[in-house]
DNA sequence: TTGACTCCCATAAATTCCCATGATATCCCT
DNA sequence: AGGGATATCATGGGAATTTATGGGAGTCAA
């Protein structure tokens, strides 16, 4: 499980440390590590190899002609699939680093099957909206009445 | 269960001592205990591990682009894994620190599923705000058996 | 041979582990 | 039931380990 946030940098050699709770989640069950471009927001998504196929397994259950699955295999052919160094850092690829426009520092946004990167402006700005749907609309309905089916 | 109040301190390592029979309760069920920030107060909250699972599951249901599941993957963002060390105690993450404006003493409060980590003040004036109510209000009326429709 | 990438080693700071203590609470024996 | 022995709990502090990070040497390909 991804969880919890984190600040940290990348290098010149646009090297990040990934945060060690979420290696030993991979670790743990033996999984790749995929990056990619996420479909919603200016940053990027990182995920284990099974939950990217479990995507792509999507994917052939739409149209092949649609408009979505036309985007969704756009979507795989941005994805890396990346491998730790020794310490526990990987390469984030150039496309990646421009499309959220990344540079020196990165947030760790761990969101439970999978987790963002951002760089820290828009991460704030994402963090501030959170906080005022919160404060607009309450807390979603689903924490005060949990249903079990 | 989590149930019953306790006053404990927060040392210079941002150190608590969970109650042990919260303790007794998690580690009973062999269940990882997780923290993160409540939605609705200036507290921290803590639960188990499987309990905070169906939130994660449950974003997986909503549709993506939500509000609701937007808020629910930033309380995921700012949940935290914690495990004990030897003698019972848990770290709290900074940011969890800052966000309960918790500095030297916790008071622990059970509801049942979950409980509530306050700084002093703030759980004093939640209990005398919950006090008043009850005064003005009277007794709440329960329905402990419901009726399944 | 130059540039890009990978592997390896180094280090400071943060975190975890380990042992020690006082205060309660619990047990047990008479 | 008294009272001492024993366990448990909450707490403190130092040592040992990890984490995050920086930099360099080796490697591969063009």
């Amino acid at each position: 499980m991804f969880l919890s946030t984190s600040h940290n940098k990348i290098d010149l050699k646009c090297r990040v440390s990934i945060p060690a709770a979420y290696r030993f989640f991979l670790e743990k069950s033996d999984e790749q590590l995929i990056l990619f471009k996420s479909l919603q927001f200016k940053c990027l998504e990182g995920t284990s190899f099974s939950r990217m196929q479990r995507y792509i397994n999507a994917i052939d259950e739409l149209d092949a002609m649609s408009d979505e699955a036309f985007v969704l295999r756009m979507m795989m052919a941005d994805s890396f699939e990346t491998k730790f160094d020794a310490s526990g850092r990987i390469v984030i690829p150039e496309t990646l680093m421009n499309f959220a426009e990344l540079s020196n520092k990165a947030v760790f946004m761990g969101i439970g099957e999978s987790f963002y990167i951002w760089c820290p402006t828009e991460y704030e700005k994402q963090y501030k909206k959170s906080q005022k749907i919160l404060e607009e609309k309450g807390p979603p309905k689903l924490i005060l009445n949990k249903k079990t089916e």
